[in-house]
DNA sequence: GGCCTTGTTATACACCTGCATAATCTGCCA
DNA sequence: TGGCAGATTATGCAGGTGTATAACAAGGCC
């Protein structure tokens, strides 16, 4: 009695990375990662288990590349929002914030990952360093669109500050989107964080949304 | 060839819910979810695996209790503070925004401790439900603080849109305090904290710190 | 064509998981 | 002083986990 083989299939390296890393991601944000086997993610990338093992050393070796990889994702999703385009100061702060604080950033499987993660990056002094290194290259972006505002007789020590809290507030917003996203009504993350940020720095950047297509009025509650 | 057993030693309930809840937080801590097994946890409350089906239903009813002490303790800090002192309101909101931002409440181990639920609370709906009343507790205590400003012309609704608000700025704070505090100077998570829950509230807290011994100007960095 | 490297599959294994249940101990009350 | 109830321990079980290893397939190279 023999049960039928999966069919040969030969597919190049980055192929099979990709697939293996994506099944991983969606696994963890439909069941949590307890449902992310090595079974159940080979089955889902269309493989069999030992693969896992020989494209990465083990399976922990796979969450962290996927765990890698959505932060690099959720950091260059605000530059990109950016490089299109090049209007005013106060503009490019509110589609940068703006950006962080709706899908596809603001995301439950996201969350799920990136918490699930944060106590090994406290362990491990390699992913702490890429961690931090994460965090303070989203900040310093944040800080230089603070800075172009221009604001008169603002010290660079308050500008640092200023980071500090709307990185803050950005995250919690995120975090509490992205686990809860039934308690707030569409749009309204982002106009808190629009608020909120603005009230930091003493600019109104709400009236900015025009100049955002995405944050259209029809896409707030 | 027999093996000792484990003497019979009879406690109180409390004493072995407490136990049990407690050694399952510091595995969580330590080694996230995965390594608070029943074993792990019943061996490191000095108790067999038995008692946690004895005392909890299940495991995940003992995990879900082990979350809510948790999600309660930090709101209990807030109003521990609060409850000392019946001074004016700015001054109350003060204190609240305060005791949240330094240790014990900032502190590696449980935003580690934190972080390990997050993860599981995405997956659990029974955990979804504490996490939520958790965080609604913390923003409805801080809503009503903010509502005894009793500043003029302000709605409901705004009310709630700053509630939200001034929790995401203390959340991301505590966070990012917990987990890269080599990143800021002593006090300086206060500072910014109350700068700019003041500035989303158009208040001046800062000015309220001499309201609260331990936040003299010496703790301050 | 024969062979060898390597991607891929299948199987085996040792361990661990949570849960159920039986066995045992102890304090309390009649 | 017995004995019962309930707290606590020990054991068993069915299933799942990650990993190691063997078997197999295919393409490249001489």
């Amino acid at each position: 009695m023999k049960v039928d083989r999966r069919p040969y299939r030969r597919e190049s390296e980055d192929s099979r990375r990709e697939a293996l890393i994506s099944a991983t991601q969606s696994l963890v944000a439909e069941g949590g990662p307890r449902a992310a086997t090595v079974r159940a993610i080979a089955d889902r990338a269309g493989v069999t288990p030992g693969l896992i093992r020989h494209y990465f050393g083990s399976k922990d070796e796979l969450s962290r590349a996927a765990y890698r990889q959505l932060m690099d994702g959720m950091t260059d999703k605000g530059s990109e929002a950016l490089a299109e385009l090049g209007a005013a100061a106060p503009a490019r702060l509110a589609v940068f914030v703006a950006a962080a604080l709706r899908p596809p950033v603001v995301d439950g499987a996201a969350v799920g990952l990136w918490a699930g993660y944060l106590h090994m990056v406290r362990a491990d002094p390699g992913l702490q360093a890429a961690h931090e290194a994460g965090y303070l290259r989203y900040r310093d972006t944040l800080e230089g669109l603070i800075r172009d505002l221009a604001r008169p007789d603002i010290t660079p020590a308050q500008t640092r500050a200023e980071a500090i809290a709307c990185n803050a507030v950005i995250d919690g917003l995120w975090l509490e989107g992205g686990v809860l996203p039934h308690l707030f009504t569409s749009g309204e993350l982002v106009r808190i964080g629009l608020t909120s940020v603005g009230a930091i720095l003493g600019v109104n950047l709400l009236n900015e949304q025009s100049f955002v297509p995405e944050l259209s009025l029809a896409s707030l509650g």
